[in-house]
DNA sequence: CGTCTCTACTACCGCTGGTCGTAGTGCGCG
DNA sequence: CGCGCACTACGACCAGCGGTAGTAGAGACG
């Protein structure tokens, strides 16, 4: 069938966390906060704002469990999802892909850019780094 | 006409320098080291590898003044193009973005990660990094 | 058996970036 | 003077990603 173009898709490119887009995000908060649901409570659970289809809440979860993000399990007659990672293992390793592509991709600069804009943005911050690399040596 | 699909196209994402595709960085980094040229330059420059055509090079210049990454100037009868910006300046930039995004959405776990990676990494550049925030206070 | 629900499959949209062809335009040379 | 060459403008296609969703098919259940 000729499907309507209802609202106009797209990835925006929003609010989402670390490399997801933003309904991704928003399933797996759901995920983090729920522990273990289907398709079926994940697309209840976050109904409130722009309520997806139950079949676009799939699809992405389908897609999230390709991609390592969850993994699911047949549980009575639907697949009972669940986070791969805790919300924290998971921020922790995209901080560390970022950290690590950071000072690959530019060495000095970036840490100096880390200093200044750590300094700016919270000295309070800026003191503890300090103190961490002067106790790690 | 119906365009030979040659080699399949879409963005690969690989070898590019910050927010940039392939093809982007091949083009701003002989700019970079040509300072001006125009279209039919850079095409030379950057033929040893892959050699697109004179107007995909053209094509992607064009959309590097619309980023602002390229200004033009019409010079005899073809454009001159020329960096917006260094090639520092510009890394420069990425970097304040990058580390700005990075303590924003990780904040304390990204300092974290960023001490614990430099520490690994490069012992040297986290001395460093003690040393200025030592400084600055 | 008909209905409901869930999954699998398929497909479209917009955007970005790589890849070009074609048409138009202007300059210089024969 | 007119033709051809070089350059630009425009448009188009491709692929991948992420959001969006319809349809078909299979199993559960009344």
């Amino acid at each position: 069938m000729r499907v309507m173009p209802k609202k106009a898709a797209g990835a925006q490119r929003d609010d989402a966390i670390a490399g997801l887009g933003s309904l991704e995000s928003r399933i797996m908060e759901a995920m983090w906060r729920l522990g273990e649901a289907s398709v079926r409570e994940i697309t209840d659970e976050i109904a409130q704002a722009g309520s997806p289809a139950y079949t676009t809440v799939m699809t992405v979860m389908t897609r999230l469990t390709d991609k390592g993000l969850l993994s699911r399990a047949l549980a009575d007659r639907a697949y009972a999802y669940r986070p791969a990672t805790s919300r924290e293992e998971y921020a922790r390793s995209v901080a560390v892909a970022r950290v690590r592509s950071l000072i690959a991709e530019f060495g000095d600069l970036a840490v100096a850019q880390f200093a200044d804009e750590l300094q700016e943005v919270d000295p309070v911050r800026a003191r503890r780094l300090g103190e961490l690399l002067r106790r790690r040596r």
